[in-house]
RNA sequence: CGGGGCGUGGCGCAGUCUGGCUAGCGCACCUGCUUUGGGAGCAGGGGGUCGGAGGUUCGAAUCCUCUCGCCCCGACCA
């Protein structure tokens, strides 16, 4: 009898959530700490996952207008200087790097010498790098739009970190545009806005609300930042993306400026917008459950799994040649335009253990291959998406022939059940003490996991900021699209026309 | 930066208060045998000098001083 707990992954989401989403990355080998603070070590699993996030995300960026390229990781500090004098609420916490020599010290050890004259940042987002480049590049009205996009390590110095969600350094693309007009600037920062929206949902399978931010949740510097957020399973939000419409505030500090075709000099009008490693995160908390992490098809680095069982060579024999045709006749199918990614393990190791492995670490499709399954021409096929010994034989031809089909079912799902709960806990409301009640814990000492996201009507007032601040609650944004409706701000009791996104946010 | 906690084989821990037998245990790892449609059993084995420095002592993982690092809560979060 296996020893083991019920669920694969300990604690349960229910006993500790945020000690599960811990555990889920540790079992799924998506990556560890490092021994450099707040820094993480992505295992190959987890760039694995982050490499088809990349190729989806670059795809549309490109089929959008856009092209990469590559800044320095090192921000001289006179530009953020220049951008602080234009712009409120710079953030401080950056790495800062003050010498370009190690020599020998007196312990044995090595000293930082060489001062430079001027200290280099360690770039926490490039506005300013690019920007200052962009002004040389743009002289005319000619030269516009530059649209860019880069791949690229940043680094915040934040005071907590967690893996995925908020690390020291992480890995991200930045887009930088520059346009001739505040139109298409818009048009730029909301055309972005919507590419992020449709990768969350039709790539990671994870439902957003696309909104605005208010002016506190806002990007310093920017006129309006547009953020797509989703609901974690502990129904906390989570911003997965911006898309910023800086206007004319960054062009100002760093001189982008142009000859418009009346011969008049002014300044562009610049966006910048992103997504990170963070969007991991997301889509462990989205869709994981108690036996581990759950891979949404479309990004998976391996769509299904072949477990050969046998007990001796000459089975072994027979089963791995059978394998060897199930897998290259599955590699000839398609899903999404890409040929069906299958692994084959047949590592030497109990078939138990290596099943489990696959599970926790969220592979969509386990085949299991034994002498029966050879004998009978089929497969024994377990869905990730499906309770763990809910499996079942299916003929050997039916499946390669489905497999794609099967494939989108379970992406589907897992938008279905994402959205699902989303739903089931979003509302409306409109009294203050409902508000309060609902985002209170009845469990103070634990809190268990309690709220949602909560659609109040509301003013942005210093009121509203210390109510929020007390309850941990914060606006997650207004939403796009919706329309105008008469009400009260729940706070202060002021008219107000549109309903906002309330809710505990990572 | 405030409050709390912790550093002992790869991981998780016991031992520290009340210094003293070769520094233990679980998991993982290696070997062998038996098992094999499900996270195996038995036997054997490798690996640590107890975060670091200094001190007290016949003797320190255990006591004292200093120091480094990490975790949690708060402030912070481009």
């Amino acid at each position: 009898m296996p020893k083991q707990p019920k669920s694969a992954i300990s604690p349960t989401r229910q006993e500790d959530y945020p000690e599960w989403y811990q555990q889920v990355i540790k079992a799924s080998d998506l990556a560890e700490a490092s021994d450099v603070r707040g820094c993480m070590v992505i295992k190959p699993w987890g760039y694995a996952l982050w490499e088809n996030i990349q190729r989806a995300l670059d795809r549309m960026f490109k089929d959008t207008g856009h092209e990469n390229a590559y800044f320095p990781l090192f921000i001289p500090m006179s530009y953020l200087e220049k951008a602080a004098e234009h712009v409120e609420g710079f953030a401080k916490e950056c790495a800062v790097v003050t010498h370009h020599r190690l020599e020998p010290g007196a312990d044995g050890g090595l000293v930082p010498a060489g001062p430079l004259e001027e200290p280099l940042i360690v770039r926490p987002t490039s506005e300013t790098i690019i920007g200052a480049t962009y002004a040389r590049w743009v002289q005319s009205y000619r030269d516009l739009p530059i649209l860019l996009n880069q791949w690229a390590n940043v680094v915040r110095w934040e005071m907590r970190t967690r893996m995925f969600l908020r690390t020291t350094e992480f890995l991200w693309q930045e887009g930088h545009t520059v346009h001739a007009t505040q139109e298409e600037a818009v048009e730029e920062t909301l055309r972005m806005l919507d590419v992020y929206a449709d990768f969350a949902e039709s790539y990671m399978a994870m439902p957003v609300i696309k909104g605005e931010k208010t002016a506190g949740e806002r990007f310093p510097g920017a006129i309006n930042t547009y953020s797509i957020e989703a609901m974690m399973q502990d129904r906390k939000g989570l911003q997965s993306g911006t898309s910023h419409f800086l206007g004319q505030n960054f062009a100002r500090a760093q001189e982008i400026k142009f000859q418009d075709q009346n011969g008049q000099e002014v300044y562009a009008w610049t966006t910048s917008w992103g997504v990170s490693t963070r969007l991991i995160g997301g889509l462990i908390m989205t869709h994981g459950d108690d036996d581990g992490l759950i891979l949404p098809p479309r990004l998976a680095p391996a769509h299904a799994v072949i477990l050969p069982i046998y007990r001796n060579d000459q089975e072994r024999g027979e089963v791995l040649e059978y394998c060897n045709r199930l897998k290259q006749q599955i590699e000839a199918e398609q899903f999404h335009a890409e040929p069906v990614r299958v692994k084959l393990d047949d590592r030497d190791m109990r078939g138990g253990e290596k099943s489990w492995r696959h599970i926790k670490r969220g592979v969509p499709l386990r085949l299991e291959i034994g002498p029966r399954d050879v004998g009978s021409d089929s497969v024994f096929l377990g869905r990730r998406d499906q309770p763990v010994k809910q499996k079942s034989g299916v003929p050997r031809e039916q499946f390669v022939a489905t497999v794609a089909e099967v494939l989108d079912e379970i992406q589907n799902n897992l938008f279905d059940r994402a959205l699902q709960l989303r739903e089931s806990n979003t509302c409306r409301i409109d009294a203050p003490a409902e508000f309060e009640a609902y985002f209170t814990p009845k469990n103070e000492e634990k809190p268990e996991i309690h709220g949602g996201f909560a659609l109040c009507h509301f003013n942005d007032t210093p009121e509203m900021d210390e109510k929020l601040k007390k309850l941990k609650v914060t606006v997650r944004c207004v939403p796009l699209g919706g329309q105008d409706e008469p009400g009260r701000c729940i706070f202060t009791g002021r008219p107000s026309h549109r309903r906002g996104v309330f809710a505990k946010a990572y």
